[in-house]
DNA sequence: CTTCATGCAAAAGATTTGCAAGTTC
DNA sequence: GAACTTGCAAATCTTTTGCATGAAG
């Protein structure tokens, strides 16, 4: 569990973000695909958010950079971003569809407290050295993993202990 | 990695059964909500399930059980059954949303191939032990978790290897 | 220029909600 | 009996598709 490193800068010069574009213009090319100034657009966009997002939050993006994103447009660019691991599915707890930028941030999992919807997030070095290991033992190349702990939280537990049902069931974010 | 143990039964005499419904009806009452029919039999159509399934399914299995299950109340029940740790929110990849039990059995994580889709379930104390460390770090108690890995199984590196685009790129079960 | 991508709007699915009628406590 | 549930159908939301028009290589 160390601290997140954060390199990210506010324009569009961030050196992840052509990284990342490098890397998607590769897996187009590889399928005879173009990088569009759509498909690159949604990379900076999915790439400039923070933590999870609904998938509909990335086309008001776009639309508020002046392109005029179109859903549909969004909506087929997401298997590349996330074949390009790019992006991750990312679901907290019965939440709408939801995904997260999988690259150029260090892991981060998290922990979700079922009473009040608290989210955490954690990183924890030894369990991803374990994962590498199941997956090599199953002869599989890892690539991305999504790790989610569901529980109760000390507020909540404290609440229960003392009779009182918690409040919002669950809405994590 | 230890071997699974399988103690389901056909019936619905299965004690693990049973016991879910105990704590259901306990949760219910808490809220003043009642242990209708419909319930129980949604309760015992997700315990009856092995793996993830789509919502759809269970409305599909009341059918079969000839409750005359209605689709609006499988969707207001589920909320509740999460709630009181049978069932958990599940996705892998971008399907639409599905569910798996989380009660009564083994813990079991999915390592998921992104050529082929293949998953191969995993089970490994030492994560889990982890896991709770991680939790009781936060102050959390860990009540249960969602865990999946992502990568390429070796035969869809070879193809990679061999300079051949993977077939299905995303189609997790 | 040929092929692929985009937008729009329509189609398909998935989930939620209103309400009269049926159940549970 | 009063309060909570259910089913159905209609209303919403989300995601996918068809197709004519606009870019990319």
């Amino acid at each position: 569990m160390r601290l997140r490193r954060n390199t990210a800068r506010p324009g569009g010069t961030d050196p992840r973000h052509a990284t990342a574009l490098e890397r998607f213009a590769r897996l187009l090319a590889e399928k005879d695909l173009r990088l569009t100034k759509a498909r690159a657009a949604i990379v900076e966009a999915a790439l400039s958010r923070n933590g999870h997002f609904p998938i509909d939050d990335l086309v008001q993006d776009l639309r508020r950079r002046g392109i005029r994103g179109s859903k549909a447009t969004v909506y087929r660019a997401l298997p590349l971003l996330t074949e390009a691991g790019i992006l991750q599915p990312a679901v907290a707890q019965g939440d709408a569809r939801r995904y997260e930028a999988a690259f150029g941030r260090d892991h981060h999992d998290h922990l979700v407290c079922r009473g009040c919807g608290k989210v955490v997030e954690f990183e924890y070095e030894a369990i991803e050295i374990l994962q590498r290991e199941v997956a090599a033992r199953h002869g599989f190349t890892l690539e991305a993993h999504q790790h989610q702990l569901f529980g109760r939280c000390e507020a909540c537990r404290a609440q229960a202990d003392a009779g009182v049902a918690p409040r919002r069931p669950l809405s994590a974010n």
